[in-house]
DNA sequence: ACCTGAACACCGTTCAAGT
DNA sequence: ACCTGAACACCGTTCAAGT
């Protein structure tokens, strides 16, 4: 086969391979189309079959984050075999650790555009709230105190709570202005406020 | 005067003006230095006096994010005159509402570069941080539930998770994954964990 | 001290043309 | 179908020169 054959078929794997690579080394203001052609060995032009504008890589990578980042918790959730406890930590230690590993991915994955984030993103977007709902589904005790008149159900209620206290550790992680050194410990009490407090007996 | 004149002293004021305002239409990406220098009347190269790179100019608008949304919170705070769930609420709509209003400030402001913020940014939000702490400390009752071996005191456990809590809110607000509607009960679900539930009187 | 104008290297995007 | 090469408009950054 002709050196200019090679892409054919795994251009688009071989640059959203290394646009994660870059997004781990740069951040998302090192990703260039023009870069990634010249890595691939094909000519600028090239990737736009592709990736016709440089959002689309974005929305590519971030879609791709969201489906990891499901299948990471959901495997969490089903190795931890019904103890609530050890679900629940080891959900919330791999989305933090996420965050972690990959702090521009995340960043880039919640970063919606003008409010309205693309069909492919939002839908694995949803995907990952679904599972992040049936997660504190499982983990979750039902709430002690009763909801007040509003709009949302205990269990929503309770679910985005969990998301939001989630979500903004891996913020503050992603920004630095958390350290990871205190992470087991805030896990333990987010874990107590939602009722799913380690037992004293393990201490 | 001459027309050349008229920005002495005040060009670096007119910018940051212009690039608030950009920041909020299109984003972090739709601000060009070159855009503004237009705007501004003068030519590509003025604005480098006082901002020699782009992302001096960025550094800038966080900072200056940082020190509105602190003094933003500790205006609520002395508003609510001793009222702990009264003080709760205004605050932690006061930071979720800046959100709103300038998601993209709020995105540049936690958005530390390979993890290291520039000094006045660090600087920022250290005063941010330290606000935050007053305050969760004048209106979070002591926890309930004394702390593990860990680190971390029970107040800044309380602190920290407050803090995440509430910028997790934000920032799935600005990702667009929380309605505006659901605000509201979220703030109160925040209050009642962290013990500074409504009063059941009032409902 | 502050601003200008030209210059350089890089980028995203478009498009006619090749195989 | 997939890729190339030239082209266009825009950018950040640098620098010698003006006042």
């Amino acid at each position: 086969m002709s050196a200019r054959a090679f892409h054919h078929g795994n251009l688009r794997a071989e640059i959203l391979g290394h646009a994660r690579a870059t997004l781990r080394e740069a951040g998302e203001e090192g990703l260039s189309l023009r870069q990634l052609a010249r890595d691939a060995g094909v000519s600028h032009a090239a990737p736009r079959r592709h990736f016709p504008e440089r959002q689309d890589l974005l929305n590519a990578l971030a879609e791709q984050g969201f489906d990891e980042l499901t299948a990471s918790i959901a495997e969490q959730l089903d190795r931890a075999g019904g103890d609530r406890v050890t679900a629940f930590r080891a959900v919330a230690r791999s989305y933090i650790d996420f965050a972690i590993r990959d702090g521009a991915l995340m960043t880039l994955m919640f970063s919606a555009k003008n409010g309205t984030a693309a069909v492919g993103v939002s839908a694995a977007a949803d995907r990952f709230f679904a599972a992040v709902g049936t997660i504190v589904a499982a983990v979750v005790p039902s709430p002690s105190a009763p909801a007040p008149s509003g709009v949302l159900s205990d269990a929503l209620r309770a679910q985005l709570l969990l998301a939001s206290t989630l979500h903004g550790i891996a913020s503050l992680l992603c920004a630095g202005r958390l350290d990871a050194s205190q992470v087991d410990e805030l896990i333990d009490g987010v874990g107590q406020l939602f009722g799913v407090g380690a037992q004293p007996a393990v201490k």
